[in-house]
RNA sequence: GGCUGCGUAGCAAAUCGGUUAUGCAGUGGCCUGCAAAGCCAUCUAGAGCGGUUCGACUCCGCUCGCAGCCUCCA
């Protein structure tokens, strides 16, 4: 029975869907106009997991995922670049879907953006001024009645009385209360805007994930997820806005990630102190930065450090080093059913014992992904006994490590691809620079071989003497006791 | 000032009122020509002070420390 933690009530809830077997989830996505961070990883990397946890449970999930495509960052840093607007959002939308598919990140079934989406945008205003929950103020600008909803702070749990508006923002006098909102905001000269019953102007950032979430999911939907920061005070709007517009109970589950912190601080755009993701891809492979994520649980704070990111590297060495040695093609096979639909029914034995249980049993519990990979490790420990003892077992233990690896996005590439590629993945992609590799492959091989032969001499001095000098180019060698040797890159 | 959340061994990270978490790193061993990989063994815990309890890392209170939100931010 999977429990997930709602902010709305602040405590773990077995998860019970509005319709049977379905389930409607709405993640607050990129604002486009730059690179991701590992911030914005984060989201992308657990609401992956969360979907395909949830597809494994058998549910038919349709997953939104929105972008944001004009907002005043925007349009200041398209005026700076000197690039339209088009143009710029073109170009990180192409990179965000870059950064994605090199992380693993199934697409989201539906990818609205708010410039496609100023009809229901307008629509819900309209329907908000009807029920008096919005107004026009002394500028023009459309706000938000804060006072009118009495709902108002119930998901971040504030209360508006306490709340310090204009403490360190000049509070705007057009608005009848300092603490509500702009929902449309009229366009200055020589900004972009879309005609509307109260003039030529733009969608305030909030009200865009009100009207994309209802339009695709409907006007009640089980799950909305995003970043702890926008719990306040986005998604309380988003509430507010939803529910006055609706007069129907907007969401029922409410999931917030928590940061990802460099020194003890929160990595974020304004503050300056983050990483690209495409940045850290040069230096990791996505697989590295997926499992780097997913080591802890995604409502506690994620410290990012190349000890950690290293550290990570070595557990999914480990895990490749277990898998190897076993039949890809029909793993392959085995693992991606569930997943992608396309059932095999010639899979081989998958274990069904403890480890699935052990797996799912964590994952039931809020996502608990630290918990589920300690869990593959125990599968590969096994899997590394039964190797001399037991091949069938071994073999079974294997299929089982890649198939519950897969309910995390990991362990799907093939072995042999992952200790002998000479690119990165992120450059099949297109995302980063080549990484230096100053040995090619079948150079490896023909070294590896002279020391073979160097060793059936019982030449040391030459074979210790070939080994160093591909170490020192980052290839392991692992002799095996029939004489053959095996490498792979660190 | 208001409101959240957190403080676990060298590092990271969970569970749990009484039983080995787990991984990385370290140490000792097996294996190896030597390594590597793997396996076996092993050292480091639960911020501080009280309370509840037969028994608390786990529940409650206080103190200290850290982070976050109250402004755009994933």
């Amino acid at each position: 029975m999977l429990k997930i933690y709602n902010t709305l009530t602040r405590s773990k809830e077995t998860f019970t869907p509005r319709i049977a077997g379905k389930v409607g989830l709405y993640v607050c996505g990129m604002t486009v106009y730059d690179y991701c961070h590992v911030g914005h990883a984060r989201v992308m990397v657990v609401f992956d997991t969360v979907v395909r946890y949830l597809r494994y449970l058998d549910y038919d999930v349709t997953y939104v995922r929105n972008i944001t495509d004009i907002d005043d960052k925007i349009i200041h840093r398209a005026n700076e670049n000197g690039e339209s607007i088009e143009a710029l959002t073109a170009r990180f939308i192409d990179a965000m879907h870059e950064d994605e598919r090199a992380l693993a990140v199934l697409p989201p079934d539906i990818e609205p953006r708010a410039t496609s989406s100023i009809h229901d945008i307008i629509a819900m205003i309209e329907k908000l001024i009807t029920n008096e929950f919005a107004y026009v103020g002394t500028n023009g600008d459309v706000f938000y009645a804060v006072d009118k909803f009495k709902n108002y702070g119930q998901l971040s749990g504030k209360n508006t009385d306490d709340l310090q508006a204009g403490e360190r923002v000049d509070v705007d006098l057009a608005k009848r209360n300092p603490m509500d909102f702009v929902l449309w905001k009229m366009a200055k000269e020589g900004e972009p805007f879309w005609e509307s019953p109260w003039g030529n102007g733009r969608p305030g950032w909030h009200i865009e994930c009100s009207a994309m979430s209802t339009c695709c999911l409907g006007n009640s939907f089980d799950i909305h997820g995003g970043g702890m920061d926008l719990q306040f005070p986005h998604h309380e709007n988003e509430i507010a806005q939803s529910e006055g517009a609706t007069g129907e109970k907007f969401v029922n589950l409410w999931m917030h990630n928590g940061f990802v912190r460099i020194n003890e601080e929160k990595m974020s755009k304004s503050l300056g102190n983050f990483f690209t993701v495409r940045e850290v891809l040069k230096q990791y492979s996505p697989e590295v930065v997926r499992l780097f994520i997913l080591s802890s649980h995604y409502r506690s704070p994620l410290n990012y450090s190349d000890e950690q990111l290293n550290s990570a590297k070595a557990k999914l060495t480990g895990f490749y080093i277990a898998l190897r040695d076993f039949d890809y093609a029909i793993m392959k096979d085995s693992v991606n059913s569930k997943l992608t639909g396309d059932y095999n029914a010639n899979v081989p034995y998958i274990d069904d014992t403890e480890y699935k249980t052990r797996f799912e049993r964590a994952m039931n519990d809020d996502f608990n992904t630290p918990i589920a990979l300690s869990v593959l490790f125990d599968v590969a420990k096994e899997l590394n006994k039964a190797k001399k003892s037991a091949p069938e077992k071994a073999e079974a233990l294997a299929y089982t490590l890649q198939y519950l690896g897969n309910i995390l996005g990991l362990l799907q590439e093939n072995p042999d691809d992952y200790f002998k590629r000479v690119v990165a993945i992120s450059d099949s992609i297109g995302i980063s620079d080549n990484i230096e590799v100053s040995i090619s492959n079948p150079i490896i091989d023909k070294q590896v071989q002279e020391r073979i032969d160097a060793k059936k001499a019982k030449n040391w001095a030459l074979a210790d003497q070939i080994r160093d000098e591909l170490k020192a180019k980052n290839v392991i060698l692992e002799d095996s006791p029939d004489g053959t040797t095996r490498w792979r890159r660190e």
